[in-house]
RNA sequence: GGGCGGUUAGCUCAGAUGGUUAGAGUACUUGCUUGACAUGCAAGGGGUCACUGGUUCAACUCCAGUACCGCCCA
């Protein structure tokens, strides 16, 4: 009597969005500030309030699942903190673009009215992502969900800035920064990134003010001219050295400027003259600071020429160096122009190019943060994994430079300084009512607000209640481990320990785990603006052709549509794919594997349901004498244990990829293709009662310690799987759920090498029978016979012990033991086992020949290698004893199954 | 220009501390509705481990250089 029918096929969609429900309403995520567990917190990478789930989520949100999951079955009070960032540039582009459309702009609104519309978008787009992530089975404490504009989140930003700006490590200044003119505000370095794009190199002469003559300076930006205040030269520069401390004629603007020695000037560069245009570019900026030049900006905050710039102002900056240079060649001062690849500094968000901009902004002063930061990862407090992004984090925080926090947007933590018409500046938490300084009452805000990372590098700890001393700091601060991409090293990862080190007097996290990129079949990364990354839940919940748009278009394997592979196929597959560190291409052709695997497992769960008997009470191993288990029972219960001891090592080391491959490995490789088969003659032998509840007790346990370990891959199908398993083998929760069950422990008895051995060993004779029924094309209805040699006692009595599992598995109906040979045979040796497959009138000769003479050539391969490694004085002498006598023992083998092989070889000759 | 990674089967990728008969999934060939699974079972073909040197008794594995690819920084 069977206790519950499965499907067939297993449908993915039937399982997972039902058991989401169950555990999210039994609070299952929810971390309980009071337990006495030790505790393992993760904090969420926030993704952005309006941002969609890429494939990248689906991995980094996995690794936390996992880990989550596993630390929490491992006996953990686990916390998994989600939480999203306000991203104040890209969601206020969303929200302008969108006013845009109905002919508006934030300016007709107003400050007040056109928040007021970002915190609406918010609330409509905001918890998408989260949805998302709750398909994939993210076991977040939603309960703990935070956002970093919420009060208290906004209460942090505001305290840090004041005790930074008290500390003197926050100053305002005016400095030459990065303005993006399409998203227009402000960026720190690392929002700049450079990008080798083609380009051209001018030159341009700059005629002497006294006599004759003309000096050559080549430029890539020729608008920027306009703002020339000197010409530098090398000092080492012969052919220069007595023009220093001449003037030239500014062209277009008929401006005199000095030429002046700098070693900026590269004589290698063109003509060894450079233009120097303090206010556009940086290496000028420092030029002008050490020569004392003018600085003249020429382009405005909106990327056009401004009033500087003579009869081009107005004009956009491109269109301007389009006039300059049709003005030059009339002139006749253009000096021709050359191709050339030129690295383009381009807004992280919008694209724009980048414009070094001459402005006052806000600045944190980063030295000193830095050095103990560096300090908590090279002492090994932070551990990353893989190691080597070590190297880009020292690089980088021994290179710092000072952050530029204020941006000229709206959306985000407005920068917490008031001005008095007296111009004091108070710096406060809480709006003041008067200057401290003068008690003027008309006080001023500044209009700025903050880098989002502002906030986000406090995020270990704001979500957690900080500035307050919250229980929730006390028992989940320091966190645990970091999961997140090396792309945001600089951006995240280094400024949250920056930030813990001064703020919390301690380190952020213990562990750092970079994952890989994304990318496609090509080897791009995967990203929203190429096209190329599909939306996760098309393949979560299967899509048409058509519901994917034109992106099957783009990428032809999805053409078709794509199946539902559900998450849990999803999940395993990006683990098995990911080692660490490394990165994934990615297709969803790749899914297959987690797919196949989930039915492979449901069937497999399918076959021990359909065996039980309801009315019996199923033993656990334990309760079971040694000498009632039988070889296959001790090899399966040791690989087993083998698995944990693997698996957990592999997790512990971040090694995702090593780990879902020994779990893959034993459910598929040894449960399924051994075990299960070598078990279906016990579980139908009704003559022997005994033995088959043992079978049945022991496929059953096996099946519940595979779904307890494989749950953190796959919560779905295991929880699935798990509650249709009989009651008395798993244990009890206070809500009855998979997630409450203890992980799968070693049990270091259970592990037995000589077992496994023998077991191998039948393995090796399956294997050799098979290979001959294969090749010699015996079709599988047909049993044969076999005859197997060997003089070894001890190695006959096993032989004749386990025969079954040679006749079941090899569909053999008689072995005999220790017979002459047959007149006619197939033959192989195994550990020293002659077999022979006697097939008088089954056998092709000529077939078996080749096949003999196939196996025959690849020992005398081996042979040779070996022997020559044997001849070798040197390894003789040098090598160590145990490899020596293990090559030795190689040696023997191979010559003696050579041996019995030419002895089959010689007697089939003639007789074809 | 500097730093970091990579190059193993047609494709996607594994191969801690050097000694393996170099693996997996997929694709391919052959045979199978075998009392859970054709999203399956069994067998098979397929690799000069990018190249060149070096260290070593022994190198896919360590070192150096070359070529190509990727990422980051200037």
């Amino acid at each position: 009597m069977t206790r519950i029918e499965l499907e067939k096929v297993y449908d993915p969609r039937k399982v997972e969005q039902r058991w989401y429900t169950y555990w999210e309403a039994n609070k299952l995520f929810h971390a309980d500030v009071t337990s006495d567990k030790p505790s393992y917190t993760i904090m969420i990478p926030p993704p952005n309030v309006t941002g969609m789930l890429t494939m990248g989520h689906i991995l980094n949100n996995t690794i936390q699942d996992l880990l989550i999951r596993w630390k929490k079955m491992e006996g953990y009070e686990t916390l998994w903190m989600p939480g999203t960032d306000h991203a104040g540039i890209a969601t206020q582009n969303k929200v302008e673009a969108a006013l845009s459309e109905k002919k508006m702009n934030r300016h007709m609104l107003g400050r007040e009215k056109f928040l007021q519309r970002v915190w609406e978008w918010k609330e409509k787009y905001g918890g998408i992502i989260f949805q998302q992530l709750r398909r994939l089975g993210a076991a977040c404490d939603w309960q703990r969900e935070c956002f970093t504009m919420d009060d208290n989140l906004s209460r942090a930003v505001r305290e840090v800035f004041v005790r930074l700006y008290q500390k003197g490590l926050i100053y305002r200044g005016e400095r030459l920064i990065n303005w993006c003119p399409s998203c227009h505000t402000a960026l720190s370095d690392e929002e700049v990134l450079y990008r080798d794009e083609e380009g051209k190199l001018w030159n341009i002469a700059y005629p002497y003010k006294d006599g004759e003559g003309e000096i050559i300076v080549a430029t890539t930006r020729p608008e920027t001219m306009l703002g020339d205040t000197a010409v530098a030269v090398n000092p080492e520069d012969k052919r220069y050295k007595n023009l220093v401390g001449k003037s030239v004629i500014l062209p277009l603007m008929n401006r005199e400027i000095p030429i002046i020695a700098d070693a900026h000037a590269d004589p290698e560069f063109g003509s060894g003259a450079v233009k120097i245009t303090p206010a556009h570019d940086f290496n000028d900026f420092e030029v002008g600071q050490r020569h004392g030049l003018d600085m003249i900006s020429v382009i405005g905050p909106d990327g056009k020429m401004n009033d500087n710039a003579g009869i081009y102002k107005g004009m956009d900056r491109f269109d301007a160096r389009r006039q300059i240079l049709m003005d030059l060649e009339k002139q006749g001062l253009l000096r021709g122009e050359i191709n050339k690849t030129i690295p383009t500094p381009r807004c992280y968000r919008s694209r724009d190019i980048i414009e070094p901009y001459h402005s006052k902004q806000w600045f944190v002063k980063m030295k000193p943060l830095a050095q103990p930061a560096i300090e908590a990862v090279r002492s090994g407090r932070i551990k990353f994994y893989p190691k080597h992004w070590q190297e880009t984090y020292f690089h980088w925080m021994t290179n710092i430079r000072d952050w530029c926090i204020s941006r000229q947007i709206w959306w985000g933590h407005r920068v917490p300084v008031w001005y008095c018409e007296n111009g004091h500046i108070i710096v406060s938490q809480d709006t003041p009512d008067r200057c401290d300084q003068c008690g003027q009452t008309n006080l001023r805000q500044d209009e700025d607000v903050l880098d989002t990372w502002f906030s986000s590098w406090l995020w270990p700890f704001s979500t957690l209640g900080w500035p307050d001393k919250t229980a929730d700091l006390a028992r989940f601060f320091p966190t645990s481990t970091l999961v997140t991409g090396p792309d945001i090293i600089f951006f995240w990862v280094a400024r949250m320990i920056m930030a813990s080190l001064e703020f919390m007097g301690d380190i952020p996290f213990r562990e750092v785990n970079f994952n890989g990129m994304i990318r496609d079949l090509k080897g791009e990364k995967m990203s929203k603006s190429k096209g190329n990354s599909p939306d996760p839940l098309w393949l979560i919940d299967g899509a048409t052709e058509a519901e994917m748009g034109d992106f099957p278009e783009k990428n032809p394997t999805y053409k078709g549509g794509v199946p539902a592979y559900g998450a849990d196929a999803i999940r395993l597959t990006m683990v098995y794919l990911t080692p660490l560190g490394g990165d994934i291409r990615f297709d969803h052709k790749l899914v297959e594997m987690g797919q196949k695997f989930s039915n492979k497992l449901w069937n497999a769960a399918r076959f021990v349901l359909m065996n039980l008997d309801a009315h019996e009470t199923l033993l656990t191993p334990d309760k079971i004498s040694d000498d009632q288990l039988e070889l296959a029972d001790r090899w399966i219960l040791s690989r087993l244990n083998h698995t944990v001891a693997d698996l957990t090592r592999s997790l512990q080391d971040y090694r995702l990829n090593d780990a879902t491959h020994a779990v893959y490995d034993f459910i598929w490789g040894e449960y399924c293709d051994w075990y299960l088969e070598l078990v279906k003659k016990r579980l139908y032998d009704e003559a022997q009662p005994e033995q088959r509840r043992i079978a049945r007790s022991m496929i059953a346990y096996l099946l519940e310690n595979i779904v307890r370990m494989l749950h953190p891959f796959m919560p779905f199908i295991t929880e699935e799987i798990w509650h249709a398993l009989p009651q008395e083998i798993q244990q009890e929760g206070p809500v009855r759920s998979i997630m409450l069950q203890r992980y799968p422990q070693v049990d270091k008895k259970r592990i037995d090498r000589a077992v496994e051995s023998q077991m191998l060993l039948m393995q090796n004779l399956i294997g050799a029978v098979r290979n001959i029924r294969g090749e010699m094309n015996i079709p599988p209805m047909k049993e044969a016979e076999v005859i197997l040699n060997t003089p070894d006692r001890e190695l006959l009595a096993i032989l004749q012990q386990y025969a079954g599992y040679v006749e079941k598995l090899g569909r053999i109906s008689r072995i005999q033991y220790n017979q002459p040979r047959p007149g006619v045979a197939a033959s192989a040796v195994v550990q020293g086992i002659e077999i022979f497959m006697p097939l008088d009138h089954l056998i092709d000769v000529d077939v078996e020949k080749m096949r003999l003479q196939k196996e025959i050539a690849r020992i005398e391969e081996q042979l040779v290698a070996l022997n020559n490694k044997l001849l070798n004085r040197d390894f003789i002498t040098r090598a160590p004893k145990e490899v020596i006598e293990k090559e030795e023992k190689k040696k023997q083998d191979f010559s003696h199954a050579l041996q019995k092989l030419q002895d089959s070889l010689r007697a089939l000759t003639g007789k074809s």
